[in-house]
DNA sequence: AACTATTTATAAGA
DNA sequence: TTCTTATAAATAGTT
């Protein structure tokens, strides 16, 4: 941008680093502003400054933004008025969210199941290839690294997987633990 | 900006607000994202639609950096309730999981980047193999469909992400909708 | 803070 | 929604 294009990573020289991050604040809030205006839109921003200061927009302000975010989620997804939610109602709340944590986990299995049938059909593609007429080797190339990268990438979402699959177990069981400490 | 200069009041018509809304959210975002990164700033933003409905954008996470803007203003000048703060044992299992999702959720959306790249390669591959020497048919009508089917494959996934997201914001406000209660 | 050469965002249109 | 393109706006490096 401006006099030249910049390369997304942090700016290593202190001084500059607060000098843009001074210049995209302001930047950043004018653009809010106008997104709320033109748009008749509610925006909340908080930012920490490199050196830990902080900055806030808000239309109409910060806090009315988070209330209504915070508000919208509990009153959507969960059902249930804020006033009354304790203990049980807690409870419910923490099994409803392991029960979908599970699901999402299921699904997310389902979709890793269907990249593994690509990964198949490009095995498959580069058999053919040995055997049938010469190839172009860029698109040949290009094949194997794709091939290399979905695997990675598959390997390690799975791992994500089990992370959340041991986090939604946890779950239940401090669940379970609360309602011992309760009985 | 853009074709036209456009004046700074709402947008009277509803479609074409909507439209705006859509394209200046994801500028503001990236904007944020730019931020964040340049200047290793912490950055939270919610937005409401014209339509009512909410989007965040957090780095490292709406949470996190609400919890902090939070606890600063406990320090300095807005009382808040000392219940808001107290960390009951009970909540504090809550809160690490919620961490700890978050950070799983951070890692996985750096894995869709590395496939985003990795999408951009293969189109660039498409673009040259248009000028190049006559291409290997069989490779590349497979180098389209595999294209096809990761950036559905991928898409799927971002939906997941998005759905575990909100639960885990649902753990933490779980924690703070608790000690409203309990205040 | 101001300047400006460039890059980036985006309004309108498809 | 996604893309294209002409133009407005933001901003990196400099003064």
């Amino acid at each position: 941008m401006g006099r030249r294009k910049i390369e997304m990573k942090m700016v290593k020289d202190s001084g500059s680093r607060q000098v843009t991050f001074s210049k995209r604040r302001s930047g950043l809030f004018k653009k809010a502003n106008e997104l709320a205006t033109l748009c008749a839109a509610q925006v909340a921003i908080v930012v920490f400054s490199p050196g830990g200061k902080p900055y806030s927009f808000g239309h109409p302000s910060v806090e009315a933004v988070a209330e209504r975010f915070l508000t919208l989620n509990l009153r959507s997804r969960v059902s249930i008025p804020r006033q009354l939610v304790a203990q049980p109602q807690r409870e419910a709340k923490v099994e409803r969210l392991s029960r979908r944590l599970n699901a999402i986990l299921n699904k997310l299995q389902a979709e890793m199941k269907r990249g593994e049938m690509l990964d198949e059909a490009v095995k498959a593609a580069r058999k053919r290839s040995k055997f049938q007429k010469p190839i172009n080797e860029i698109n040949l190339y290009e094949l194997i690294e794709m091939r290399k990268a979905m695997g990675q990438l598959r390997e390690r979402v799975k791992q994500r997987m089990s992370e959340i699959e041991a986090s939604s177990s946890l779950l239940l069981l401090s669940k379970m633990a609360t309602k011992q400490a309760e009985s």
